[in-house]
DNA sequence: GATGAATGAGCATTCATTCAT
DNA sequence: GATGAATGAATGCTCATTCAT
């Protein structure tokens, strides 16, 4: 857990002093808890009092560190989206791949193994994405959209120096596309119960990228 | 209000018989009230006292016709998706633009039109895709879903069939990333806070169509 | 139903004028609907609407007939005390046993075929006897008891006339002894889940008898 | 009050670790209330406010302690059998009466002395005995009235070892038998409005020992 | 007279937050 | 600083009774 966030949700009062100067362990443990349950359950169904008892505190200890649920949860998001980006950026230092679509794919399918290695971040997301309430999400949904966003521009704009791509395009209306159709690979992969989800995910991605790549006229 | 739905559903025991034996402007008050509040607030925050009021109803009749707030919200996804269905149904019977491309367009603009003239019904399906729990909501959003594929399906069968489509397009496919882009635009336009809001949502249609219909490559 | 009585509790505000002036076949119908139906659960768990729904009657006609729940209930009990009455009355009319000790076990037994014939009458006094509060059901147990007593009173009399009890004897104190077992038996029978239920309510008469009759020491 | 018993409820989830860790004091202060207040009226006119209002305590902390209005109900039943328990197990073991009819007769009015000192759980048994669904109470009867038969069963028993009773005897059958007379009695006493309770008390189990031990014949 | 729709007082239960120890 | 007991506002649901048709 990064720190300087700490410090600065210190200051946004998101979290007090106390909370601050808890051991690192300590602080992982509560996070981890925090990240579980409000992983598994919308915010209103989330009892301060399980996770509590998951983080082996007291609940009045919860409280004095961050006051209020809500802030609990902004917590969260904040160290969410740190190690999200932390993952990812640590992916396209090592990732090499040359082609521009298979790096889009390549992108998309790293998720999976993301989600293998932070399951309870990967499923937290999904319940900011679909399940909570955008005044409470909205910011976090924003932020995660917007990091997204940017490692598909990146990528198209590698695209378009080296001539894979038309040089007319507009990078962030096509980076809004291939988000779209990444994020709704993921609704029905994940929230669908329709005839799409027996087909693979991974086919899904395929044929949704041929499609762009190749035109339909 | 399809009265065939109230029936149907007084057999599923989403609404009693003293529901359905109610005055059809009642009835209708009694929709628009929980429409317009379950479209500006997640379920739980959403108080019966507060429909009843709206609806110049008791509290005791609400309960009185549909046992259970949950069935009252049951109630209102079955009619907002009937409506829907109604209106754009009307709309296709209406329309009779010639290529594929703008016929996309117009359908998904349309959608302006139809908030609109039906404001609650907008924000009420806003609040399923975005706000409200997939257990309470995942039924209807799937079923929303399911329509917009299908009319967007059935546009590109005959954009085939007038050779303005490649054959070897999978058709499934096309319009689910149809589908991912509409959907995408949508949540930028009412949920974002970001930057991309500023642009015009037709614009940002135009320009996700071309990128679709000629390739990038 | 014996009309007088319901004359008598018209002016007694138990029923109204238009309940009396009802067909005897409705008033049965509705006597025999509220009996089933609170001779299965407590005063307060019988709702109005299923007795209503029981009789094929409206649960404004019950309100209407009767004013307020309790004197429907009311109702019920000074007819099912008139009925048991003339049940037991009759029952006397043609009994002949010889025996004091006989006698009284006979009448005890006979409650068997009450039983039989009356179901929910009987199954009516039980809840009134044990399950409903005193507040509602107390004068109505009194005047149960005191009938029965009295039917003892009866056949003790004989029984110290013909000689065959002691005379010196106060016939109220035996009849109470007498009538305290065979309420006790009943209670064993239709309420406790102890042992005693598995010996045979006949068996257990004929044993509390005998030692009445013969003394123990 | 017994905390072994409390131990035992909170395993059975009757009562919550709160309610176990809470001090004695508190913990008869809302046993004493609730005690009052189940003991005035029926479960279902009892209100948590009251209890808690009496017991000076919040009814938020009463749910805490008990989880449901039935629990803290099940938690009165338990510490009133076991003081029932303790108070004639300490009766008995002070007792030293030596005629059986004596120590009978004894034990049955020591229940007047019972009452005195302990007016609300004495009322708390009435209300189970008589006025509270089966449902609720049946248990709790049935064990009450095996421990009555229990005593009566060994006050039986020492009188056949002693000569006094007939060997012949039946003793669960007497036990029965004696059991429904103070049962009987008891009822008349505290319930019914009849002539009888005019006479006192202890005459009429005077003369019911009276018949039962000397027989009428 | 009959109906059944309308009403609203009443109550148990939930749970974040407060606060005493 | 840590704990967990105490609190009470908030809300869905029940159902006898009222009342308009």
């Amino acid at each position: 857990m990064d720190e300087n966030i700490v410090v600065r949700l210190e200051k946004e009062k998101v979290v007090t002093a106390t909370f601050r100067k808890l051991s690192p362990a300590k602080k992982d443990k509560i996070y981890k808890a925090a990240l579980k349950l409000f992983g598994e359950d919308v915010f209103e169904s989330v009892l301060l009092e399980n996770i509590a008892k998951t983080a082996k505190v007291s609940k009045g200890s919860l409280i004095q560190y961050f006051g209020l649920k809500e802030n609990l949860f902004l917590f969260l998001g904040e160290i969410v989206v740190s190690n999200y980006i932390s993952y990812f950026d640590n992916y396209f230092l090592n990732e090499n791949v040359v082609r521009t679509r298979d790096r889009i794919e390549q992108f998309v399918l790293s998720h999976k193994i993301y989600r293998k290695n932070n399951g309870d971040e990967f499923d937290f997301i999904l319940k900011m994405l679909f399940e909570n309430s955008n005044k409470l999400s909205g910011s976090f949904v924003s932020r995660i959209f917007d990091i997204q966003k940017e490692y598909l521009k990146k990528i198209i704009e590698r695209g378009v120096q080296s001539n894979q791509l038309r040089r007319d395009i507009r990078i962030q209306s096509l980076a809004s596309v291939f988000h779209s159709i990444l994020f709704g690979l993921l609704r029905e992969r994940f929230l669908d119960k329709t005839i799409s989800q027996k087909i693979d995910f991974a086919q899904n991605l395929n044929q949704s990228l041929n499609i762009v790549f190749d035109g339909i006229k």
